[in-house]
DNA sequence: GCCGCCGTTATAACGGCGCTATACGACGAT
DNA sequence: ATCGTCGTATAGCGCCGTTATAACGGCGGC
């Protein structure tokens, strides 16, 4: 049990009170997935009643999106906090490996931010991770032209990691399967020109 | 209300309840998600009551995995249903749009089939889907050799189509985008030796 | 023809869930 | 000092999955 929750809610602030919700919630995802993540034992957790999570958070589907932000925050900084290598083609290759790491490492978080059954419109922290991608794939355009366009190139490198992690998560595939690195090259292989794959 | 629901249970066999419990929770799965698979709403659509739906399967989770069996024959008819072209080329091309095809008819099929958070022992259904897939693979070894081994490339085959399907199910990509064609395009030009592409 | 057995179904309830009507306390504005 | 507002708590609603218990009904033994 958090330290936070040995106080009562009313002896420290709003703001306080709420992010011991938020880590709670977290808590619970992580334990037990979407499912594990309840109303009434996060209470239990972060030393609140339900009512107060409902007055800062409205209900539980908008507690949830706020939790996605912050997983995208921590998605954003699996990017952010190791340096990828210069070569434009081999960071895209980093970023791939990063990608299918945090979902490794996160497949509650994971499935909440990509596999949430009711669509919902891209949060800005979720479009920043898009846009950090995107241009990844336009630096590499750059050194060693696409044979598509950037958009449709970003798409598709987006797509081709997503199933590979999905595949990972959901336990069809080990962590080590050849098939990881095969679609990683093969996407990589395809969306650049081969004489330029090598450059640098 | 389906026909099968004006009788009591009691005045049709067990196998017909059975039969009437399963088709009520697909119907229910198909409407409101997996969320949306309540035993009570089920119960009142089969005409049935609690105690018979878990004499009959055990517990919820035992009903879905019986759904998924279903589900998976279902899938495995889209693609027995019409004739794939003769060229296995053009075969895994054309397979590729039929599973698309089929996860945004049925998302919710798909996700409990695909994307459930518990791991799961493939039933033979799903297995016998996996081999149709590999068979496919096998027979494009025959006529241009595979970059990779045949196990591989059905892996990562799968995974670009199950990629493509997934961020497709989860509304981030609309049904037509470009990305769809060109991940189809990528894989199958990756995989297979260039110079036999177009043979026949 | 009756009886008891057993597979199948029904009644009623338990505990837990998301959520909320209502009330209470602290604190700043007046 | 009073009042309104914001944050929190008590208690409860209706729904969920699940189960203890019992009643029904066909079928083999007498």
């Amino acid at each position: 049990m958090p330290a936070t929750a040995t106080l009562r809610a009313r002896d420290r602030g709003p703001a306080a009170t709420r992010r011991a919700i938020l880590a709670a919630a977290e808590t619970l995802l992580a334990r037990g997935g979407e499912a594990g993540l309840s109303i009434r034992e996060l209470c239990a957790r972060a030393g609140v009643t339900p009512p107060t999570v409902y007055h800062h958070f409205g209900d539980k589907g908008a507690l949830v999106d706020r939790l996605v932000d912050e997983c995208f925050a921590e998605f954003d900084r699996t990017f952010t906090r190791r340096r990828p290598p210069a070569d434009p083609v081999e960071a895209l290759r980093w970023g791939f490996a990063r990608y299918v790491e945090y979902g490794l490492a996160h497949p509650a978080h994971y499935r909440l931010m990509f596999q949430r059954s009711t669509a919902r419109r891209p949060t800005a922290a979720a479009l920043a991770s898009y846009d950090r991608l995107r241009r990844r794939v336009a630096a590499v355009d750059a050194v060693a032209r696409l044979t598509a366009a950037v958009e449709d190139a970003t798409a598709a490198f987006w797509s081709a990691v997503h199933g590979v992690t999905s595949l990972l998560i959901a336990g069809f595939w080990k962590p080590g399967a050849p098939a990881v690195a095969l679609v990683c090259n093969a996407m990589i292989a395809q969306l650049t020109r081969k004489e330029a794959v090598h450059v640098r």
